[in-house]
DNA sequence: AGTCAAAACTTGTACGTACAAGTTGGAGTT
DNA sequence: AACTCCAACTTGTACGTACAAGTTTTGACT
């Protein structure tokens, strides 16, 4: 399950620790020498670590000082092609069901257009209603084709980390991912899913996932409630700013 | 003025060719080896800039076969950091200006947080409509610190790309960008901008660049309207093999 | 012609060295 | 006390090596 790369290990550590408070918020990591010594691996290992947490938006970097630990309450980096569980801390997650996994025949008008091989092979889908604290924040709709995927309906447990069943699994990563995404009015069955007010402001995104198998890919629609967190990301380095 | 860092030279190289279609959309650059020897570089400094086109959404890379060329039709890829008039046919932009670029001090309730010297210098500030096809889809409000950008309010022009002005005059480049993005109800100003009812969910986007000069961040304040086309951006490898 | 295994590519990971450049804090001076 | 300067940090760039792992081509064999 856990994966045997050296700078994947470190991320994952550093990562966890940073969603644990481990480290405050605004202060700096250990060094990456001293993350080297910790360690026992060589800098550039380190620092492809630092690099993908920065990339990620948990970091920032900074010539001379250090690597400091960004805010992560203003918004949800959610917008990168990293689930939810990887994002938040999974202590204040919880999961509402709303469609345990099941096989069926994929909707009639759905958001991306399927291939001969996807259509032919029905899908499993789920739903479910993610919160934080309490706050319910995404209503995710997935949808994932029939392909090779024994015993998924009856293994996946709905309130844990989908991309981290898959790679559990069935050895399946995400490689990648593209979204669209509209600001709609919530209908009534979103609204109550989210606990919103009818015809309250969302966001649609709809997703596609491509994974490291040929030809299988994965597709979300999540619709979001921005009214207490909002969605974010970053690109490129984005530098605070010391005076 | 062009960077003396080998891989950033390398990076402004492939993109300038990438996008001046040297390389067809879907064939491999050459080799990171090939590269290594026209270049006379190391390989960790040539993928130093391969990886940088990557982030940027310029090639996909992939483990065996090389680097690819990703289509550049981005249309409405403006969740990345390039600007509008990077991503969509500058002949089918239209801009209505709403405030010609002004010195003034900053708004009291800024979305972002400023330090001493942002705040000392003021701001230049400027608000358009950018439209595509008679269609409004983005009222923007940009907020620039005041800080050694000489004649700005009298040579910028509303209605030409805000980044590569700052390109040609100050030899500024943007080099990073974080957003806030949530869904939120058009207010009776932003309705009228956007010509849409009054109340019609729209995307509210809070962006802050980085640039390649310390302590020089741009700011800017989007609402969208996404009745018409959807925002997207993508990361990662996405592109499947045809069956 | 078709099959299959090896060779010859490709990128990915991990190690290391050296120096450049930005930041900080303390010793020493004024 | 205030200032300067420098040593000791920090990350950034650039070089290099070696091997792992995925893909494609080649070529021998059937």
């Amino acid at each position: 399950m856990e994966s045997t790369l050296q700078y994947k290990i470190l991320y994952n550590r550093l990562k966890k620790e940073i969603l644990a408070d481990v480290y405050q918020v605004g202060s700096v990591l250990p060094s990456e020498n001293d993350l080297c010594a910790a360690s026992n691996l060589a800098r550039s290992t380190v620092r492809q670590a630092l690099s993908q947490l920065e990339s990620e938006g948990f970091i920032v970097k900074q010539k001379g000082k250090g690597s400091i630990v960004k805010s992560k309450s203003r918004a949800l980096n959610l917008l990168s092609f990293q689930g939810f569980s990887a994002m938040v801390d999974p202590e204040k997650i919880s999961t509402l069901s709303v469609q345990e996994p099941q096989i069926q025949p994929w909707p009639i008008k759905f958001f991306y257009e399927l291939n001969e091989l996807e259509r032919g092979a029905g899908c499993i889908h789920f739903s479910r209603v993610r919160s934080i604290d309490g706050q319910a924040l995404m209503f995710e709709s997935t949808f994932v084709p029939n392909l090779n995927l024994s015993q998924f309906v009856r293994q996946f447990k709905l309130n844990s980390s989908f991309f981290a069943f898959l790679a559990k699994t069935y050895q399946l990563e995400i490689t990648g991912m593209e979204q669209e995404i509209w600001a709609v009015s919530a209908d009534p069955e979103i609204a109550e899913r989210l606990q919103l007010a009818e015809g309250t402001p969302v966001l649609k995104i709809c997703r596609k996932y491509a994974t490291n198998r040929a030809h299988l890919q994965v597709y979300s629609l999540l619709f979001c409630n921005t009214s207490k967190y909002a969605m974010s990301n970053s690109s490129g380095v984005v530098n605070q700013q010391p005076i």
